[in-house]
DNA sequence: CGAAGTCTTGAATCGAATCAACGGAAGTGG
DNA sequence: CCACTTCCGTTGATTCGATTCAAGACTTCG
């Protein structure tokens, strides 16, 4: 008798396609955690010695330099897999994760990934898909950074977080996900100063609408322009 | 009868610890393929049909976007795979791979994969780790665009290259590949200008010898310094 | 040899960081 | 509930790094 649902899961694209015994099966091996928001599922340079699945929320990825300079390098949304370490043959955590809100993850121990994917192979063909996706989009990244200005970059940064974490409301869509300056700045490579005078800006010329940690889109096409070509 | 020997490949960390037959059962499926300096292995957005394994030489990658603007994404070094778009579920080839010198590699077609990896699951695992160690990489070239500028990141590149393409000579650590100021600005999200600036003023200080596409490293020590604190 | 490709260097410009100060909102504790 | 602190955001003034504009020199190659 498992005290978790399979239906936890079987959203998870990872998981999509096996079958209700294999769900079951590899639910039986994960540990539910409860994260509320500011906790860390794990952090920059521990060892990393669980693996992890987003039921409910969203969490933070962060990197820090040598220096203590500091990037956000993606936020993880529900049903997605991370801090798959060992996967990719690492032995500490290269990022830190911390719930931006309250939420709520499955985990299991490193253990059980060479075992799950002898089990499923499926599970390692999605997962070596969805490294392929982040490499890619860590590659576009490079070349936003190294060929568009800062105002390019931070409309570039809010219409992929409207697209991916985005909820429609009569004054436009919504980044669903609390957002400071300062993140923004940390995904775009400028500084918080600069985030502020771009949306101020913005705000000016009603392309956005925007307040403490919230952004609102209401001009996407606008937005998209501005991304384009920088005039 | 096998036109191609097993030692080819033998040395790739990809088929590493394989047996000889397992060797000459992938090498039976490949095709090899001269790369004359200057041609390409593949193009951007074409179809991706095949997968390859350089051999011999060194190829350039490079991704541009949809403005024309370029960077170079990696170089190739003899012993990589390289063009698996098919393992990470992509259709079309991700960035163009040109010889940077004249080059030799062995190429699979895409449904070869499939086989391989049912067939030998150290191959998965591998490629698996290596894609990881990519993504590691490229997310700390976004660190180090965010927060360094352009001499250290340009001090970075070059000490990078020298450590993957270095060759020890009298004078210094020569790198192996032909290196134009264009290359290093693509490397480092900079302008040929401002690369062949920096250079001249490492030049005048003793750190590095450098001439037409080709660059020494005569000072690692002070090229490090530079990389880490600017100043 | 001419032509194309590569590199250098100066001068002017501009984008964004830095320096600096302040206002307001949210959380904390008595 | 109010005072206090802390966090977050705004906006001006100034500075500086790097691009842009421009012209010329050197190399290599067909």
């Amino acid at each position: 008798m498992s005290r978790l649902d399979r239906s936890l899961i079987a959203g998870a694209p990872a998981f999509a396609g096996l079958s209700p015994e294999a769900l079951d099966d590899i639910l039986s091996r994960a540990q539910i955690m409860r994260l509320p928001k500011g906790e860390t599922a794990f952090r920059q340079g521990e060892p990393a010695d669980r693996f992890f699945l987003l039921l409910h929320g969203r969490l933070r990825v962060t990197r820090i330099n040598a220096e203590g300079a500091q990037i956000l390098v993606r936020f993880i949304a529900p049903n997605d897999m991370f801090g798959v370490a060992m996967a990719i043959g690492a032995v500490t955590y290269p990022g830190t994760a911390t719930a931006a809100v309250d939420s709520l993850a499955l985990s299991w121990p490193n253990a059980a990934w060479t075992n799950l994917i002898a089990a499923y192979p499926s599970l390692a063909v999605k997962a070596m898909q969805s490294l392929g996706a982040r490499l890619q989009d860590t590659q576009d990244r490079v070349l936003d950074l190294a060929t568009h200005n800062v105002e390019q970059r931070i409309a570039g940064a809010v219409l992929k977080l409207a697209r991916q974490a985005g909820r429609k409301t009569e004054e436009g869509v919504l980044i669903d996900i609390p957002l400071s300056r300062q993140d923004l700045a940390e995904m775009t490579g400028a500084t918080l100063h600069t985030v502020s005078r771009t949306l101020s800006a913005w705000e000016a010329k009603g392309l956005v609408d925007c307040g403490r940690r919230r952004v609102v889109v209401r001009d996407e096409q606008g937005l998209t322009a501005i991304a384009k070509h920088a005039e």
